[in-house]
DNA sequence: AAACAATACATCATAATTCTATGTATTTAA
DNA sequence: TTAAATACATAGAATTATGATGTATTGTTT
């Protein structure tokens, strides 16, 4: 696994991109999702996941549909408007983040 | 600016490659090369650099040296062996992340 | 039938890391 | 001579994810 604090701010994006992706989702399954993706390298704790989906959906990016399925709860979180805006920027940031953080680590690669 | 949480996890990894790649260097010396290196969008702040400096010294992965210009100090740092090898695995753990989160984020690009 | 694993949600204290603010002091440029 | 740049440092605040813990249902294995 990953040092824990790699996977700090990207969080949101990653939640944002997979629900863009699938539409409506869950959190066990945004969980399932980016394990799958992953291919078992980043994988979300509940403690992390749940937080963070209210939060997201107080700051306005998701709403939230309640289902049972059985006796069992299941909530359904999708994209608002704000929240596909915010998407882009979020991923924008990060790809450029990614970018620059390759030049200063690989400045050999001036060449190319 | 890139969102402040992003750059968690990455200073030391910074540090360390920019270290590699130019001996031995001072504080404000590495704050101005990942300053250049990144076209001034990664501006380490020194509440962050040199609490980070001491923190790889006291892990045994830099050694300092203090040299008096003129009635000012300066304290260049170096990799020890352990840094060396420690740089390597910094590396290529950030790579395999960086590689990893595109995958879960842009899985259009499945095909390629 | 019982036991266990997987599903599905949640909260809270803790840990880890960086930032902001603040401080000191020298050197260089305007 | 005044401001900006150089060069270090510390401490409290902020942010965010984790670990531990809790509840409860559903599916699988023995």
């Amino acid at each position: 696994m990953y040092s824990k604090e790699l996977l700090k701010g990207t969080l949101s994006v990653i939640v944002l991109n997979i629900l863009a992706e699938n539409g409506r989702m869950y959190g066990y399954e945004i969980f399932q999702k980016v394990k799958e993706l992953s291919d078992g390298k980043i994988l979300l704790k509940d403690g992390s996941l749940y937080p963070a989906l209210q939060k997201m959906k107080k700051e306005g990016l998701l709403t939230c549909e309640e289902v049972y399925i059985g006796k069992r709860i299941r909530k359904y979180y999708l994209l608002t408007k704000k929240g596909k805006e915010e998407k882009v920027h979020y991923l924008e940031e990060l790809q450029d983040f990614i970018a620059t953080i390759s030049k200063v680590i690989n400045p050999q690669l001036k060449i190319s």
